[in-house]
DNA sequence: TCAAAAGTGTTGGGGGTACACCCATGC
DNA sequence: GCATGGGTGTACCCCCAACACTTTTGA
């Protein structure tokens, strides 16, 4: 009890551990979020995040990754973040469940629709998440603040849009993921500045979801990002 | 192996969970870190973080709590967060150990000295971290960023202060945390705009450590603080 | 023709950064 | 007397925020 040394009193290997994996997507319009419905008693009906177990000798990321591939059909570990560890996990009979959850950012067109329905799995959008199983409703809430600090100190918003975006798509999603609103002029400007956008010289034609006809189309230099990454730089929204 | 649904498969019951906690201490000059060194074989003379197992029914937070209350002689949740699960931990004959760290800020003088004598504790320097058992250094150079984001966000510096500290020894300890150096003039008048400052006018008597005789003393507006965490505001050093 | 989104510049104010000298204290 | 830290004001520049109208498209 009141040790702090090593090697101390015997661990109690008891405890198991689960994932949850709170998914990001865009459509084209909104920000969403992935969740699962239940078709077996005793949760029936319920709504929780895509959740596994973790084998005991399993890497902590692993089920996170499984999960990812299985729903996309690659394995992308790069996009996948812990979050932290919830312990006011949902009373399972057998005994302590610890959630490690994680979270990613995707597009969603790479997404397999087959496995969503066979799991009656569905987007909810951002602002509109309901009740939802165990304490699944704090790691979304905890989610969307890590989300927010990424926003603002990382361009991640581009791995949730498709390879060519319109300005209106990427404010919008600013907008969600910040919680605020932007001035139009204001936010082109402050974009242009980073020089991470290349202008694709086209104009949607309209198509593609939430893409008005007519507007520029843009995409994300990467190459640019890389290099600033390196340096060091500064990113602040 | 590819179930979404619950209820899944069984849960492998047999992880042990343990804590290591990160604290920062400020002895009026610097920001340091607290060690401890095993004095049992087989890790002998090995340094590595406060650490303890949790019991299976523990809340997570549990352990860190008892070895803060254990140092420190009381019991403040509110200064010890989370920071996340770390599962690259030691391999521990008996199987899987996940750790699940914590970090807290703490001002020295609180501490109980004749603990860590018995444990051989000891503060080592921010800058001067050596090398730690199992992964300890990754803990703390993740728990070094959280501190950083945090120091950036939200004037918690001032846990790490006496109540009375001079402006020397908070532009001393923003600069250790964020890895940069401050312009004196700019960093006096970025803090005085915050209003978060009492002016005690009086001046140090240079007896507490790191407070240079004459210096002009200050106390923390908590009320201020309050007020302003329930407006929201924004606090970005 | 009407509604919704795209596109486009200027101005004013605030905040950040750079910069140098004198005073008080302790050794 | 010398070294160390404390204390003070100004000027410039950049970035941010506020602000309105015209054009294109689709319904």
């Amino acid at each position: 009890m009141t040790m702090l040394q090593f090697p101390q009193e015997e661990p109690d290997f008891q405890v198991a551990l689960s994932t949850s994996l709170v998914l990001f997507g865009f459509d084209g319009s909104d920000l969403q979020i992935l969740l699962a419905r239940s078709n077996r008693p005793p949760y029936e009906g319920a709504l929780f995040l895509p959740s596994r177990y973790l084998n005991k000798e399993d890497e902590l990321m692993l089920s996170a990754r499984r999960m990812f591939e299985q729903l996309f059909g690659y394995d992308d570990p790069s996009m996948i973040e812990q979050l932290q560890a919830f312990g006011q996990v949902f009373r399972h009979p057998g005994g302590r469940v610890v959630n490690i959850a994680h979270y990613a950012l995707v597009y969603k067109d790479d997404f397999q629709a087959s496995q969503w329905e066979e799991h009656d799995m569905h987007w909810v959008t951002y602002h509109q998440v309901p009740d939802l199983a165990f304490d699944h409703n704090d790691i979304v809430q905890y989610a969307k603040e890590r989300l927010k600090r990424r926003v603002k100190r990382r361009p991640v918003g581009f791995r949730l849009l498709p390879d060519e975006f319109t300005l209106g798509q990427l404010q919008s999603l600013y907008e969600t993921a910040l919680g605020k609103t932007f001035d139009k002029r204001n936010f082109r400007k402050k974009l242009f500045k980073t020089t991470l956008l290349i202008d694709l010289e086209r104009k949607a034609d309209g198509l593609a979801p939430g893409q008005h006809k007519g507007s520029q189309l843009f995409t994300f230099n990467r190459e640019k990002y890389e290099k600033m990454k390196l340096e060091g730089y500064d990113f602040i929204f």
